[in-house]
DNA sequence: GCCGTTTTCGGCCCGACTGTTTTCAGTCG
């Protein structure tokens, strides 16, 4: 079973036992679900490499846990969850995006009503027998009702650097409003999460209401799902969620760490504030009744003990250790790319030409990009044999030429994205890659090999004393498409090995590496680079993106090696 | 069910909004 197997069985008997009224036990196995989510490893291998012991470090797992985990593992189900199955045989996986319905109305509905999935739900909502249930009117039905429909037209979570521009606008109207003071997205967007499943503003004003008028009217609204004094939720026609808060100012820091999140941060904050005998909560730190910090971030942290925790950081990965000793990464920034390393043009799939796309990256002010068209497998993209990346090299020599005697200071440089083939070996003989300034290799085929065969396939790539980076190492399209099965700590601690360079690739519905890996990367000592992989200009912008993602992995500056000027970056390589 | 450099027992983060009630349970973040 994998990670997300376990998960979703604890997450359930968790849910379960919340139908049940039991008290406290719900939160525990949320909790673990929560953190076996973002854990860095697998159970299983937690399992196989350190037995029910190392199962029991894992943090909220104890004894009763812990055997129901070894139970999954060795047998693929748990005698627990499956009583409490046949007790409520209801699919909870169906009820986990319909708004308003919990864990205590889905029991309602099966007892009264034998409602099993969402089907039957759909069914009775529409003969209106919800309606006559206790505690159930009208409103409620039609809620319910509404909420099926919305899922079937969409559902998931939304990839962040799509829709920032349509999130920038509610900002920048929320801004102009009058009564408005402070205006600041919060939540997972602030965190820079990749994707997002709905946006939290926090704004500052002496007068909420006329605010909240204002919000719940802008347009695009699909559905007013709440309408308050000082918080409110709209549905944007897209599927979008967007919560506002308002907030008076001194309350603006702690409301701000509040709705930034992560859930799991924001609970060991509390319990930290806890044991130094305060409270925390959206509107300050408290000493008895006496508010002594919140007016910003900043002096929360402070009187909590702590340096300031970068956004991105807030993920409980460790961090609140960290801080406490002054040890968090000081993280990269946009400025800090002085090139970008993987460009596509039109000799193969780009849409522009070498200069067009060249002359944007001087107007962003890099020092050097590189043109890394296809190679000839990937013949769906027109890539290049041995003689069109001759004739290519001619034409950047030519332009570099150009550059030069106009006074600029930016350089061109012969790249390619060469394929990776089934066995490891290379699209193109070593003999041409050996003239190249800087090798990539990806892999665009075949991406259901075995775990084994895609791990061997990878490292042999990086075994060519040629292959410099490896691009989108993992192969997963957001939303879309799972990344190939591969061992990604043995492919890493080669990448250190071999001195192969990983790439960030920075376009939004790759962001491959994640988050998570970029972090085994750092700790494993692997140099990074981040890329646009543009295919056009417009592309190239995504940098930003890539950037963000870096930050969550908790990169710094030095870990990037197109933070570094051209010179020493070509040293970086193999 | 989990956890503990005050604790192996007695606590467990906290508040807003809705829809149903007529003081509150359920949901959400």
């Amino acid at each position: 079973m994998n990670n997300k197997e376990i998960e979703k069985v604890l997450r359930e008997i968790g849910i379960y036992l919340e139908m049940k009224d039991i008290p406290f036990k719900p939160r525990a196995f949320e909790r673990v679900a929560d953190t076996i989510n973002e854990l860095n490893e697998e159970v299983n291998n937690i399992y196989k490499n350190g037995g029910i012991k190392a199962v029991k470090k894992i943090p909220g797992v104890g004894e009763s846990i812990a055997g129901i985990i070894e139970e999954l593992i060795k047998k693929g189900k748990s005698k627990d969850y499956q009583r409490l199955q046949k007790e409520i045989p209801v699919k909870l996986s169906e009820f986990e995006f319909i708004e308003g319905v919990g864990p205590k109305t889905i029991k309602t509905l099966y007892k009264k009503l034998k409602i099993k999935n969402l089907k039957e739900l759909e069914r009775a909502t529409k003969s209106g027998k919800i309606r006559k249930l206790p505690g159930f009117g009208v409103k409620s039905e039609l809620n319910i009702l509404k909420s099926i429909d919305f899922l079937k037209k969409s559902g998931g979570r939304f990839i962040r650097a799509y829709i920032l521009n349509q999130i920038k606008e509610i900002e920048l109207g929320l801004n102009k409003l009058r009564e408005t003071n402070k205006v600041i997205i919060a939540g997972s967007t602030r965190r820079k999460k990749e994707t997002i499943g709905d946006v939290d503003i926090l704004v500052t004003s002496k007068n909420p209401k006329k605010v909240m008028d204002y919000f719940v009217n802008i347009s695009g609204v699909l559905k007013i799902i709440a309408h308050g004094d000082t918080k409110s939720s709209i549905k944007l026609k897209n599927g979008l969620n967007v919560d506002l808060r308002v907030v008076p100012e001194k309350s603006y820091g702690a409301a701000l760490n509040y709705f930034t999140g992560s859930k799991n941060h924001n609970i060991e904050l509390r319990k930290l504030a806890m044991d130094k005998g305060l409270k925390l909560n959206e509107y300050g730190l408290f000493k008895d009744k006496k508010q002594i910090a919140g007016r910003n971030e900043k002096e929360i942290y402070e009187k909590l003990g702590l340096n300031y925790v970068e956004p991105e950081l807030r993920e409980m990965r460790g961090e609140l250790d960290l801080v406490k000793n002054n040890k968090l990464p000081k993280l990269i920034k946009v400025e800090d790319l002085k090139g970008d390393l993987h460009i596509h043009t039109d000799w193969s799939d780009g849409s522009l030409s070498i200069e067009e796309m060249a002359n944007e990256g001087i107007k962003m002010g890099l020092e050097y990009m590189i043109i890394s068209d296809h190679s000839k497998g990937l013949t769906v993209a027109n890539g290049l044999n041995e003689k069109r990346f001759q004739k290519q090299w001619k034409e950047i020599d030519k332009f570099n030429k150009k550059i030069k005697s106009k006074g600029i200071k930016f350089k061109l440089l012969k790249g390619i994205e060469c394929d990776i083939l089934k066995d490891g070996s290379m699209d193109l003989s070593d003999k041409i890659l050996s003239k190249f300034d800087i090798v990539g290799g990806s892999i665009h085929s075949l991406f259901n090999l075995s775990k084994i065969e895609q791990t061997k396939r990878i490292m042999k790539a990086m075994d060519n004393p040629h292959v410099d980076i490896i691009n989108h190492l993992t192969g997963r399209l957001i939303n879309r498409r799972d990344a190939y099965n591969i061992d990604i700590d043995k492919i890493i601690s080669h990448a250190k090995k071999t001195k192969t360079i990983l790439e960030i690739n920075s376009f939004p519905d790759r962001l491959d590496l994640k988050d998570d890996y970029i972090k085994k990367c750092v700790e494993g000592g692997v140099k990074i680079a981040i890329n646009s992989d543009a295919h056009a200009t417009s592309h190239m912008h995504y940098l930003e993106f890539g950037v963000d993602q870096a930050r969550r992995g908790w990169v710094e500056k030095n870990n990037i090696i197109n933070t570094w000027p051209l010179k020493k970056m070509l040293k970086m390589l193999k």
